[in-house]
DNA sequence: AACGCGACCTGCGAGC
DNA sequence: TGCTCGCAGGTCGCGT
């Protein structure tokens, strides 16, 4: 479900509720979903509580509490723990009452310390178990913290985010850093936008859109990629993903945070993904008769109009 | 070293 | 009705 917009939708609404909280009790229900704490449920459980939440930070698609420890007065920079929270395809997390009833796929439960007005649970909940939670420490990084989206940014990062590139939403970013990196790849154009080391935030709904929005073809090689077609792609992907942000932000009131992505909100708002066998919109207004195509790429969907997006000759133009 | 595939999971709708 | 298949927005690790 996840990529970039509701990612960060997600950790402006947490932000609200949790910053300066205190975890009180923790419930395992489905101990997969913490399988990336390597010392196991207890260990996880006891690191979290009467640990109290400073912030909600966020890189790429990656989403972490930086936690203060009881008994330890002063954060010292490097030295820092964290809640780190990937919500993989169908992760949601939620703020929730403590009379509202499980929902069906709750995996993990933090109640937190009471505070006025505020629901007393943090629900992890989560079909597919591709995402979850565990605890980390936070790592130096000289490079400026999490993501520029973060209200008072840390100059340090969760280790298991330390590889993940800067989003084009990130006031940080650097066009010139990625578009060294995509010349000094082998490789075609989408699967490029997927690499998180190289841009990070894309999946696969806003990569096709992104390239449909540029009229450039998944299989591009990414070597001969001209100055000016990188930055049309990366101008586009930044568009679509806050016009995203834009229309995802319109539930930050709701009691819970929301994750629904899928509530149909932005998918009207969609020109490729999803949208076979209908008339490509800029084709339409041309005069043309380009229909969007799925095709299978890197086992998954991807759609493309072959007018406006025409497949490269030997991967080049 | 970098790339690319399979694995990790559950549920839904389509088709038989 | 009930089965199987294909499909779903992500990431990691291993083999090449």
């Amino acid at each position: 479900m996840p990529e970039l917009p509701e990612v960060e939708v997600v950790r402006r609404g947490l932000a609200r509720w949790v910053r300066g909280r205190t975890i009180t009790s923790v419930d395992i229900l489905d101990p997969r979903s913490i399988r990336r704490h390597a010392l196991g449920p207890e260990d996880f459980a006891g690191n979290l509580e009467h640990a109290t939440v400073l912030d909600v930070v966020r890189r790429g698609k990656f989403l972490w509490m930086p936690l203060a420890m009881e008994g330890t007065p002063a954060h010292e920079p490097g030295t820092g723990v964290a809640l780190m929270a990937h919500l993989g395809m169908s992760g949601q997390l939620l703020m929730q009452d403590p009379h509202v009833p499980d929902e069906k796929h709750l995996k993990v439960r933090l109640r937190l310390s009471e505070a006025d007005g505020m629901p007393e649970q943090l629900r992890f909940v989560d079909q597919r178990i591709f995402g979850g939670l565990f605890v980390t420490s936070l790592v130096p990084t000289a490079d400026g913290g999490p993501g520029g989206l973060a209200e008072a940014p840390l100059p340090e990062i969760a280790g298991e985010a330390a590889h993940i590139a800067r989003d084009p939403l990130d006031p940080h970013f650097s066009f010139e850093d990625f578009y060294r990196k995509l010349k000094s790849r082998r490789t075609g154009l989408k699967r490029a936008l997927l690499d998180q080391g190289i841009i990070s935030g894309i999946g696969n709904i806003y990569a096709d859109e992104a390239l449909w929005r540029a009229r450039l073809h998944y299989a591009r090689a990414t070597d001969t990629l001209r100055r000016a077609d990188a930055l049309r792609v990366v101008e586009a992907a930044r568009e679509v993903m806050s016009d995203a942000l834009a229309a995802g932000g319109t539930s930050f009131d709701s009691l819970y945070v929301n994750v629904n992505g899928d509530s149909g909100y932005f998918a009207r708002s969609l020109d490729a993904y999803g949208r076979t066998g209908q008339p490509c919109r800029r084709c339409a207004e041309a005069g043309l008769a380009g229909v969007i195509k799925r095709e299978q790429f890197m086992n998954r969907s991807s759609h493309t109009c072959p007018v406006c997006q025409p497949r490269p000759r030997n991967g080049r133009w």
